[in-house]
RNA sequence: GCCGACCUGGCGCAAUUGGCAGCGCACCGCACUUGUAAUGCGGGGGUUAGGGGUUCAAGUCCCCUGGUCGGCUCCA
């Protein structure tokens, strides 16, 4: 054997000895590698490998290999898109989580009719088996080969700029174009500027991907350039997982808060109010009184006070804290008072503006300057449900989870800045805890520090310093997996926010605990300290729920609605086999009702099965079925929500059963 | 805010090329009195989101406003 005609690779971390010059085809077999990772860099199975490379063949099934099928899937799209329609054109086409998009510049906005037409194309394409091929090339070639792509050439421009390592077009090394190229006569049918890698053919695409939506879209993310029209699309392995994806989809519509909102007559959004602003119903007033009710209980343990404050506010409030010059567009326009004068044209009552408030902290930074403070009032917590209105712009609206007006449960903690520490590890332990009550238990921390390059940030070097090492040992003591956002805080201070994880692993950031040097300044805040000088105050701002009506969103999508019996608006249903039973069980809800069970009966012309259905279908936790068998044994029978039953409990069994559960929160 | 799609009894949907607004559930009434996911019969309910226009005729075509949905941008 002669040494020219091998080299030596390590393949998967094996030794081994191939062919010289061999690519990744001769290297891998299986049929199911579609590119390989070659010391440590992603590339096309077609890639020559050298002597000493670490190879590492990458699975289609892989997260790599997922995202090289979706890309390939979106040049498919787009080749698909100009062989339609050839004066389209290209923008960006990367793989996206479980799928992929392209942008395009077309004169008229793709149809549902389009999109059919597309995928067929696709479907031809994907069936020829066109084979995707690197070449490299440089930016005065490309910029020639491409010189009809006018956002193409915008990214040869900026080229190892600000594109960052996301861009799937241009990288930091060399340039390069991949062609499509036709098997039948090798010739090259399709290319786009890209980095790759590819899979080796597009017969590899197979029938697992679908097009799933059309939207416009701003060319680079920016505003302010044209709006490009995207294609979104999905792409698996096999339709198999491409069906599997479709039903997680479908059964993450099922949780859709504003389905469930509407099904289990939770809360609507009447359009004569406007949008963005909710009505809750009884059974929505049912489970965000529970809600409301138990934090309350809480931070009156935890040492919270609480306060009131009113919905509107001259406008001097809001140039003190601030809002109005920085966050204006955000607020609903002001009620302009006009000013009055007498007959003489003397100013009898001047003009004056009211906003609706985006916030309460102003307010409560009043209550705090209400009297001369003391260290000793220190920690002083004001704790209020503080309803806001935001004018947020009416494409971002989003059924409870982004409205106009909400209901904050917003604490200020004004805090020495001794007691910072303790304060936090307090605020911080209080609000997981509470989180846990309601259900949610997997949690991870972000911690948003400032940019110090960014002059954005107010005050100074020093207390940013502390403040941020404060939260963040704050933040490591809790034990949870903290994620650094560098740049993210806010500019009066820096964060930490609370990211929960729902039933379907979604990520939701649900409290914030924020520290502010700013406020304190602008509103002169003060406190006396122990040698008797005036001292300024830290606050903490803090929201567990960030919204109620928020968290209420959350909360409906965690649980699909099947709400556990301490939440639930109907915690139990008496069901009577026949109108002969309802006494029976009108006596056991009053006992029930006495300890404050929210209980119904059900004594309607339904019969017993279509009854049933009912109250499954509205989710109630406890189904009270009680006949002959179940009066002479003086006892009740159970039907839960997944059906299951447990016939023949005595009442008193029953009823402790049913009290537990609530007292206790479980889910049942 | 931008782009696109959409808006028909409380809810989900139907209505040929512009040609009598309909169905299911829910609701109301009557009968039935039933053991674990829809009993039967009968009845009421819509100015087709609101306004304007084209037309002999508009749910259907055009314009404006409001609202919803999907994205983009934004989210103190």
């Amino acid at each position: 054997m002669s040494e020219d005609l091998t080299m030596q690779i390590t393949l998967d971390g094996v030794a081994m000895s191939v062919p010289a010059m061999a690519t990744g085809f001769e290297v891998f077999t299986d049929r199911a590698i579609v590119a390989q990772r070659v010391n440590g860099e992603l590339r096309d199975l077609a890639h020559r490998l050298a002597s000493g490379d670490e190879v590492e063949g990458v699975l289609i099934s892989s997260p790599d290999g997922l995202n090289i099928l979706r890309h390939s899937t979106a040049h498919v799209l787009a080749q698909a898109v100009q062989s339609i329609n050839p004066e389209a054109k290209l923008g960006i086409g990367p793989p996206i989580t479980d799928g992929f998009y392209y942008d395009f510049d077309v004169a008229e906005a793709f149809t549902p009719e389009d999109l059919k037409a597309i995928s067929k194309a696709m479907d031809r394409i994907i069936r020829s088996g066109q084979r995707f091929v690197r070449r490299v090339t440089t930016e005065a070639d490309a910029s020639v080969e491409l010189s009809n792509e006018p956002y193409k050439l915008e990214l040869i421009g900026l080229k190892g700029s600000d594109l960052g390592e996301g861009s799937v077009e241009v990288g930091a090394g060399e340039l390069s174009i991949y062609d499509n190229v036709d098997p039948q006569d090798s010739s090259t049918v399709w290319r786009d500027l890209c980095r790759g890698p590819h899979l080796p053919n597009t017969r590899m695409i197979g029938n697992g991907f679908a097009l799933t939506r059309v939207a416009a879209a701003y060319w680079r993310g920016s505003e302010k350039n044209k709006q490009l029209q995207r294609i979104y699309g999905t792409a698996w392995p096999s339709k198999d997982e491409l069906r599997a994806y479709q039903t997680r989809i479908e059964e993450a519509a099922k949780r859709d808060h504003r389905r469930l909102g509407a099904e289990l007559d939770l809360f609507s959004f009447p359009e004569e109010i406007g949008s963005g602003l909710a009505v809750f119903h009884p059974k929505g007033g049912a489970i965000r009184k529970v809600m409301e009710d138990y934090s309350r209980a809480e931070h009156e343990r935890a040492g919270y006070e609480f306060v009131y404050s009113p919905h509107i506010t001259k406008s001097s409030l809001f140039e003190t804290s601030g809002h109005l010059a920085w966050y204006a567009e955000g607020m609903f326009p002001p009620l302009q008072l006009d000013e009055e004068r007498d007959e003489s044209g003397v100013v009898r009552k001047q003009g004056q503006d009211y906003y609706l408030k985006p916030m309460n902290c102003p307010f409560h930074n009043l209550i705090f300057k209400s009297q001369a403070r003391s260290y000793r009032d220190l920690p002083l917590r004001l704790f209020e449900f503080g309803t806001v209105y935001r004018y947020e712009k009416s494409g971002v609206l989003h059924g409870l989870t982004r409205a106009r007006g909400f209901t904050q449960d917003d604490a200020h903690l004004y805090v020495t800045p001794e007691n910072m520490e303790s304060e936090l590890t307090d605020v911080l332990d209080f609000v997981l805890g509470l989180l846990r009550d309601y259900g949610l238990t997997d949690f991870y921390l972000e911690l948003s520090t400032r940019d110090a390059s960014n002059a954005k940030f107010v005050g100074d070097d020093e207390i940013w310093q502390t403040a941020t090492e404060t939260l963040e040992r704050v933040a490591v003591a809790s034990g949870l997996q903290l994620v650094p956002d560098p740049g993210g805080a806010a500019f009066y201070g820096p964060k930490i926010s609370v990211q929960a994880r729902d039933a379907i692993g979604r990520t939701w950031q649900m409290s914030t605990i924020q520290l502010d040097f700013n406020l304190p300044i602008r509103f002169d805040l003060e406190y006396t300290a122990a040698d008797g000088t005036k001292q300024r105050p830290v606050m903490i701002h803090r929201a567990l729920f960030g919204s109620i009506e928020r968290f209420f969103g959350v909360l409906t999508e965690h649980y699909a609605g099947h709400f556990p019996p301490w939440l639930a608006p109907v915690q139990v249903v008496g069901i009577p086999v026949s109108d002969e039973f309802s006494p029976y069980l009108h006596d056991l809800a009053k006992q029930l009702r006495a300890k404050g069970v929210r209980i119904q009966v059900d004594d309607s012309d339904d019969r017993m099965q279509k009854k049933i259905r009912n109250h499954t279908l509205q989710k109630v936790p406890f189904q009270l079925i009680a006949g002959g068998e179940d009066r002479d044994a003086s006892a009740v029978s159970f039907r839960y929500r997944d059906g299951t039953q447990d016939n023949g409990v005595p009442l008193n069994e029953a009823i402790e059963r049913i009290l537990t559960a609530i007292e206790t929160k479980v889910q049942v």
